[in-house]
RNA sequence: GGAGAGGUGUCUGAGCGGUUGAAAGAACUCGCCUCGAAAGCGAGCGUGGGGGAAACUCCACCGGGGGUUCGAAUCCCCCCCUCUCCGCCA
């Protein structure tokens, strides 16, 4: 969300923007019930000042026995036009609260302009393609040949987009989001929380995902519950309407947590193997900065995840998505891409955001300058660090091996007991 | 799920229809004292919004939302959350 007064004096900025990320505005109407409500909100301050002096009054003159009858009765009058006037009011709030929680972000200076994908642009690349001396299959079928996954499975006891693993493929998973938890806590500074798994109206309001993409998630029936769609929205909220001090920022925080998504509007779309689920796992990295270092933050962060592809020796790319392609809550996000041999291909792995205060402006989280003055607004910084079934997916194809088995990473061999998975699973 | 208790400022905790934005204590900030510190003493110390160059001033906020009233932290209704006991349960 936008900050009211600064939205009222750039209405061109946001008209600018709009374009970029096509999306729609009608400024005109802002104008019209942003005149009414201030309006309204002046003249009705007056009464209520009015009427809490004559409050003052009365009780004076009750005390000293006096008739107060004539002052109450005038009161009278005045209070039914406040209430009158705070139903208005109500009312214009309600619809401007409506017009506002609508409009994405605006992109920072250094976000390329652009309409799609296609306009996104490449800041790195690491390390390159394995070499096969075979033709590298598709993660689906090295998955079945190893009897690690079972998507048959998954459609019998759920339906289409979710997926059974087994044996050494369900251990796999949970290794990678272990060394995920063990790097970002030990090597990076992030603390670690397990947060609920279901999130209310408010938590998605805040972070972003409501009011306008209720389409994307899955909700409880009579409850004002939603399966999580990323631990993004648990993180942000940890401290909602809450006021953290200076020195607590940067303020770090990790979580695993399962993904829930509709995706609605993705039908058609990736329907071979489980590379879009409706459930997935996935290590979120989250930062609550202070305005002035938080781009400074935010490739930090980048680099956090990226260190885990490193580690896991994956070829990457690391893309700077343009103003059509960002997020809605996003002022500037680096999408990293890891090489999927079997399609020949960078698939997203992560998508790291900096929302400046846009997150925490719908949150209320604030801090305390050090230096005194005015609570201010943190800026929350968010990414994947990384999605867990999708490097699933790349340590699978990536390490592929001609007889069916899999060789695992260095650094998962701990984790997972074994230096392969054997291709008879 | 049943029964009860409670949600007030950074914290503890008063208030239970009218100078209460909110007592008191703690914490914190500044000053005095001290070689320094503690204790002591004095002063300050919520958030958001409107107006004003500023001094300052007005409005709102005592879990959330309605209602009663000239006036609500205080009375009534609904909801949420926390705690205790019982039941159930991983």
């Amino acid at each position: 969300m936008h900050d009211l007064s600064f939205f009222r004096e750039h209405l061109d900025l946001y008209a600018a923007m709009a374009k970029n990320r096509a999306a729609t505005l009608d400024l005109e109407r802002f104008r019209a019930l942003d005149r009414e409500r201030r309006e309204l909100i002046t003249a009705n301050e007056q009464l209520k000042a009015q009427r809490n002096k004559a409050s003052d009054e009365i009780a004076r003159l009750k005390k000293e026995k006096q008739d107060a009858g004539a002052l109450i009765a005038e009161m009278k009058q005045v209070s039914e036009r406040i209430k009158q006037a705070d139903e208005r009011i109500a009312a214009l709030d309600a619809e401007q609260r409506e017009f506002l929680l609508v409009i994405p972000n605006l992109p920072h200076s250094s976000v390329p302009v652009g309409a799609s994908a296609a306009d996104n642009k490449e800041v790195r690349r690491w390390g390159a393609p394995p070499k096969f001396d075979f033709t590298p299959k598709p993660h689906w079928e090295v998955g079945e040949r190893a009897g690690i996954l079972d998507l048959p499975a998954a459609a019998k006891i759920t339906g289409a987009r979710f997926a059974v693993y087994k044996g050494w493929g369900a251990r796999l998973e949970r290794a990678l989001a272990n060394f995920f938890l063990d790097v970002h806590t030990r090597e990076h500074g992030y603390t670690e929380i397990l947060p609920p798994f279901i999130v209310n109206t408010a938590s998605l309001t805040a972070a972003g995902q409501l009011p306008k993409f209720a389409a994307d998630l899955f909700k409880l029936q009579d409850t004002d519950y939603w399966l999580t769609p990323t631990a993004e929205v648990e993180l942000h909220n940890l401290y909602r309407d809450e006021t953290l001090t200076e020195e607590q920022l940067p303020l770090c925080v990790t979580a695993w947590t399962a993904c829930f998504r509709s995706e609605a509007g993705a039908a058609g779309k990736d329907t071979r193997g489980i590379l879009r689920q409706h459930q997935f796992q996935k290590v979120e990295l989250f930062k609550f900065t202070h305005p002035e270092k938080s781009y400074e933050e935010h490739e930090k962060l980048v680099a956090n995840a990226e260190t885990i592809l490193q580690k896991l020796g994956l070829h990457y790319r690391t893309v700077l998505l343009c103003t059509g392609d960002m997020g809605f809550a996003s002022s500037k996000t680096y999408d990293i891409e890891v090489w999927l041999p079997s399609s020949n291909e960078f698939r997203e792995i992560s998508s790291c955001s900096n929302c400046e205060a846009f997150q925490a402006r719908r949150a209320g989280i604030r801090f305390k300058p050090k230096a005194g003055g005015k609570n201010e607004f943190v800026h929350t910084l968010n990414g994947s660090g990384l999605a867990v079934g999708r490097t699933w997916i790349a340590v699978v194809e990536n390490y592929q091996q001609a007889d069916g088995s899999i060789l695992i990473p260095e650094v998962l061999r701990p984790y997972m007991g074994v230096e392969r998975i054997p291709a008879a699973g």
